[in-house]
DNA sequence: TATATATCGATAAAAATTTATCGATTCGGG
DNA sequence: CCCGAATCGATAAATTTTTATCGATATATA
């Protein structure tokens, strides 16, 4: 079962599919796991238990694996039992550049609008549609919208958050750096910009290894 | 020794020191570990613990921990034992977002200013300089910046790394959704901003619990 | 065809991390 | 002044995660 894939593991997935989407680009047939360990910095027996948990085929001995059948394994289980559409509340520089990344298709999310209090901000921006806030309700019905970005500056995140959870929004992945109180039931997922930066200044850095 | 901090504390740290400046700033004096789990998610054992490691103060029974002695705990830890500085490769959306973004100096971290190919993009933003790609050896130089981040397209990524690895800068932060190949002894770590979305998507949300 | 080698996959050991338990401490209320 | 509730800190157990070991397998090469 798909569940039965650890929380260690599963952070690691997305680093693979990055790396062995580069080798593919490359037109590189086979990998091995050793190869991938030194190029990911971890160790070659932990990308095997990795890779057996979710690929399809297994390893070649004296090949390694098969890099186009590994992408498609991961992509399937990073992007196959969902499809989930998003909005982002907060149109300001980092919610604009989420606007226009393009790197949520592959992870079968689909970035529907985004939305702003600031009238100069309401048009589009890459072919994406930018809303008054007083339309959120509206969109994220209309679309089943499960998840929101929350992009706005760190004083009216609260106010942003509680619009998206009145509106329906079940999960908020929030860049304001506070803490947000939600109601019981909602996700929230904090995410700093400054702390993989900080991570990685450290001396010992913390990384994902 | 502050060394002696495992790698999954070092990770919740930031968390903390977010959650208590909100309880801070509204003007409460003491807090439980119970409350703090309860709020953050997590188990009130582990942050017991969590705290120990990093606390100058015990907390006090019946009472909890003093906010304000925990919050310059936590500021001290993160952000006292270097002061690093920081450029920003790629002043498109997200480098110009980050350039403005202010929740760098509670770890430490100076951003000095940002480089960008494109000569429209030279200038300033948030009363930080734009230069052209051109001047980064002799502004990493000057600054003794050790940090990069790189936020250009993915095409550019790779070159765009080399010329930072040439600069002399020793850790990049990657933003961009490739596997960057570096040189032994420089580090590298990929944030997709398209992961923790992901993570919060799924039905087994990996959270950082 | 036989052999050496690179690689895998499985099992086992070690290390790290989380969770549980429990006595000790402090304060508020009777 | 004593009792009970709330909370901490420390120790111990359980779980998860990482790392090590080793035989099996497939391929290239002599």
């Amino acid at each position: 079962m798909s569940g039965a894939i650890s929380k260690a593991t599963a952070r690691r997935l997305p680093m693979y599919l990055r790396y062995l989407k580069g080798k593919a680009a490359d037109g590189q047939e086979y990998v091995s796991s050793a190869a991938i360990a030194t190029d990911l910095g971890c160790s070659a027996v932990g990308v095997r238990k990795d890779l057996a948990l979710i690929s399809s085929a297994p390893g070649k001995p004296r090949f390694g694996f098969e890099v186009k059948s590994l992408v498609a394994d991961l992509e399937r289980y990073l992007g196959y039992h969902r499809f989930a559409s998003a909005v982002i509340v907060g149109a300001g520089g980092l919610g604009r550049a989420m606007l226009s990344y393009d790197g949520f298709e592959n992870y079968g999310i689909r970035v529907v609008a985004a939305f702003d209090n600031s009238p100069a901000k309401v048009g589009a921006v890459a072919g994406k549609p930018v809303y008054p806030m007083e339309r959120l309700p509206e969109i994220v019905k209309r679309n089943h919208v499960e998840v929101g970005i929350l992009t706005v500056p760190r004083s009216s995140a609260q106010a942003a958050c509680d619009e998206m959870v009145r509106a329906g929004i079940g999960a908020i992945l929030n860049f304001a750096p506070v803490y947000l109180s939600v109601p019981e039931g909602v996700r929230v997922k904090c995410e700093d910009l400054a702390v993989p930066l900080a991570q990685l200044c450290e001396g010992l850095a913390v990384s994902d290894k």
